[in-house]
DNA sequence: AGCACGCCGACT
DNA sequence: GTCGGCGTGCTC
């Protein structure tokens, strides 16, 4: 008798927790664990994940496993050992952390299903009851929620005419074509061959072509390729000469596209040199961690896919991480044309069917490169040879949500399992990877040259502060404005990038200063020219706008900020004649549209690009000349001890995208502060001065990279309540942790209050408290009670990058 | 997290 | 006396 330990679908921290079940003897041979079982738990059935096969166990009365889900594990070892490291280190759930690792159409789906008694007939049931009975066998419980029928159903159910079943159903839908296989060998295929009469034409055709290919084929291929029918082959079939299979299909979210294959570029003196350390690593199978700083256009890229390719001819995997927002068919397709079909792509923009095909073509060991977004570091390959992080700096590498992990560290993690090295890749590195890098820690290698010796691009600043006092009210400075007339003109491109959505930020009353906020959280609402209304980007809460201030009655209510609407309005308005393709979350949702509209542009079909992030990275067109930053300072402000260098970052990143070709660029930085040290030296490109500054205020205030960070953030829709366990858990810390910390807390949160609850941080500060998970796990389960029953929770992040 | 069980008040 | 409200505790 075998006994399975298995991890349920349960988030909750009393399931926390193995339970053990009994394996039929029909599974005991193929059962593993890191295998989906389906179980009993209580009165339910749930998906659990198999982390152990034992002989015997402590639990006086198992019940048997359900089902089992998986012919091969879906968590290797190492990954099943990754998981419970990610439990220990992001304090969540063990299941959530399996759920992360895995594709979104591997979770389960449950309902509940009612179904007549047996020996129960219609007519018994309670009138509402009987309709829906009368065609159907079984009811889903949602629809008869739906219809507001639950008090007949729940009598039926009473009185035993009614059973409630618990079904789990898999999302993991396989897409199959049929396909078919030879039985027999070449020989005996031949001798039926021989054997069948003259008339018998297509089947000898068919055993033919089974003497010379004794794979399997599509029943399509095979038809369309012998020029017949199914008829003859499934006569094959009934002589037991053939059999019918079901074979897997992909969905190729890249099929209709062609990748001509590129070859290996020369690498220039800098690459070689850069490339060196690398190729020995992967060589040798060592572990380092190289951050590889490079300017924009320095050729970083070129350097990952000849690592990638020597790894590749080692007979090794890699992994290659992108930031979401440039996982761009423009990156895609450099991979594609270098690996050709040994690639798959992993990002959001794909189906749940379409991500799930791409994991199973890993899994079957059919690619050996991903490329992907965040989650793709949990590719489930078994003999990685490298793992690349390109714009490392980027913050969509960490997790805002259970588990709250940075994909660096589960890189790290994973390069010391699989003994490879793992390149992080930048031209502005984060201040913590940069500091390391100087400690020695991780390996620095550097590139200075941009390819085809361009230079970066000249960077002017303008103090929009002068261009008000000198009579300017309008969003763009006479300069740019003269520079776009001028690139018009010559017919070259621009991209204008602004880090704001919708039309305007805020809503305020000129007369008394009312600002239209959220009646749910704690946040001014946004105002959407397009279906003129009022919104709140936190909980979607919508309010029609007001011509008159509902505080004053005043008539003076102005829009303030500008988001991309309101820049493409004002930009027709003074340049009729330009033609502008607007970029952000709300031209962008419909699947596709952001690979449209970016086609578009570099088919010239307008001249000026205007949008918000998602253009700043990664993009490429030869024609742009200009790049104009509306207003450098938007996320200067932000209660965010990284807004410096986010700021750094971002200017750093757009000014990059003018003048990577043949054209010079040229970039303008229009701003409030123009002063500020991350925007002059971001306009001089020195990340060196940058780095050197604001590291020493990172000091002064103890901020990562000299102190770690710890952020608890409670909430409770009692705002006493919420003051109470924040100062409490505040205090506990301060007097449990060394005098080496610092405890800051209770304070609000930046957002006090979302959805009607109020959010209260504590926020802790340390170099080594080997003791701080502890505590953090005792904290929660001190509050476990009031978790359960009042609502109240309690969130974690080590090492947060959002103080939100 | 669900769900059953069990104990109380408000009704036929 | 019974229906149904919600607090309590368990799930291999």
């Amino acid at each position: 008798m075998k006994f399975a330990s298995v991890i349920v679908d349960v988030a909750a921290k009393q399931t926390d927790r193995a339970f053990d079940y009994s394996v039929p003897s029909k599974w005991e041979e193929m059962i593993a664990p890191g295998m989906r079982v389906i179980v009993p738990f209580g009165p339910r059935k749930v998906q659990g994940f198999v982390i152990d096969v034992k002989h015997s166990t402590e639990v006086k009365r198992t019940k048997p496993i359900e089902e089992l889900l998986d012919i091969t594990p879906v968590l290797t070892e190492e990954l099943l050992n990754l998981g419970h490291w990610l439990t220990t280190h992001t304090l969540c759930y063990a299941i959530s952390a399996f759920q992360a690792m895995l594709p979104a159409a591997m979770k389960a789906k449950y309902e509940k299903e009612i179904t007549m008694a047996r020996h129960v007939e219609t007519k018994q049931l309670h009138e509402a009851v009987k309709p829906f009975f009368e065609k159907e066998s079984s009811v889903l419980w949602k629809d008869v929620e739906k219809g507001g029928l639950t008090s007949p159903f729940y009598r039926d159910i009473q009185k035993g005419l009614l059973d409630v079943t618990y079904v789990v159903k898999n999302r993991g839908n396989k897409k199959t074509l049929k396909g078919v296989r030879p039985l027999l060998s070449p020989q005996e295929l031949m001798d039926l061959a021989d054997s069948l009469p003259k008339q018998a034409e297509k089947q000898k055709d068919v055993l033919r072509y089974f003497t010379e290919n004794t794979e399997e084929i599509f029943m399509k291929d095979l038809t369309d390729f012998l020029q017949t029918t199914q008829a003859p082959v499934k006569a094959l079939v009934e002589k037991g000469a053939l059999a019918e299979v079901n074979m897997e299909i992909y969905r190729d979210p890249y099929e209709n596209r062609t990748f001509t294959p590129s070859e290996p570029f020369p690498l220039t003196d800098e690459q070689t040199k850069v490339i060196s350390p690398i190729l020995a690593h992967i060589e040798d199978e060592l572990h380092r961690v190289f951050l590889m700083y490079g300017v924009t256009g320095s050729g970083k890229t070129e350097v990952y896919l000849q690592s990638i390719d020597r790894v590749l001819k080692k007979g090794q995997e890699a992994i290659v991480l992108v930031p979401e927002i440039s996982l761009t068919p423009q990156m895609v397709t450099r991979f594609k044309e270098r690996f050709g079909s040994k690639v798959a792509v992993l990002h959001s923009g794909l189906s749940t069917g379409e991500k799930y095909d791409e994991w199973r073509k890993i899994q079957r060991q059919e690619v050996s490169v991903v490329v992907g977004a965040r989650s793709a570091i949990f590719a489930p390959f078994t003999n990685l040879g490298i793992i690349i992080i390109d714009e490392e700096h980027e913050t969509s590498y960490k997790q805002e949500e259970n588990p709250r992990y940075h994909a660096r560290d589960i890189a790290i993690y994973r390069g010391e399992q699989h003994n490879c090295p793992i390149i992080l890749g930048s031209a502005t590195p984060t201040l913590e990877s940069f500091a390391r890098a100087q400690k020695g820690v991780y390996e620095l290698l550097t590139l200075t040259k941009r390819m085809n010796d361009a230079s970066l691009p000249p960077v002017d600043i303008i103090d929009m502060r002068e261009e008000l006092r000198e009579g300017n009210r309008s969003m763009f400075s006479r300069l740019l404005l003269e520079k776009i007339e001028d690139r018009l003109a010559k017919g070259e491109q621009m991209v204008l990038f602004l880090n704001k959505r919708g039309h305007s930020s805020f809503v305020m009353c000129r007369d008394c200063g009312f600002v239209h906020s959220c009646p749910h959280c704690e946040i001014s609402l946004t105002y959407h020219r397009y279906q003129n209304v009022l919104k709140c980007h936190y909980c979607g809460h919508e309010q029609p706008t007001t011509t008159l201030c509902p505080e004053c009655n005043s008539d003076h209510i102005r829009f303030f900020g500008t988001g991309t609407q309101k820049v493409e309005e004002e930009l027709t308005k003074v340049l009729p004649q330009a033609k502008v393709i607007r970029m952000d979350v709300d031209t962008t949702s419909r699947k596709g549209a952001h690979e449209t509209l970016l086609t578009k542009f570099a088919n010239q079909e307008a001249q000026i690009l205007l949008g918000t992030q998602m253009i700043a990275k990664g993009l490429d067109f030869p024609n742009v000349t200009l790049v104009g930053v509306l207003s450098a300072d938007t996320m200067l402000h932000l209660p965010d001890f990284r807004a410096s260098e986010k700021t750094f970052q971002l200017l750093t990143q757009v000014s990059g995208r003018a003048g990577r070709h043949k054209l010079p660029g040229e970039v303008v930085i229009q701003t409030y502060t123009p002063e500020h040290y991350s925007i002059e030296l971001a306009s001089q490109h020195d990340y060196g001065a940058f780095y050197e500054q604001e590291m020493q205020i990172r000091k002064l205030h103890k901020y990562p990279p000299f102190f770690y960070l710890t952020l608890v953030t409670v909430s409770h829709e009692n705002l006493a309540k919420v003051v109470d366990v924040t100062d409490k858990i505040s205090q506990f810390m301060r007097q449990k942790l060394s005098s080496q910390a610092v405890v800051l807390g209770p304070v609000a949160s930046p957002i006090a209050k979302i959805k009607d609850r109020y959010r209260y941080q504590c926020m802790i500060k340390y170099k080594l408290e080997p003791s701080l998970i502890p505590l953090l796990q005792f904290v929660t389960e001190q509050y476990q009670g009031d978790i359960q029953q009042q609502n109240l929770t309690i969130t974690i992040d080590l090492h947060p990058y959002s103080m939100m």
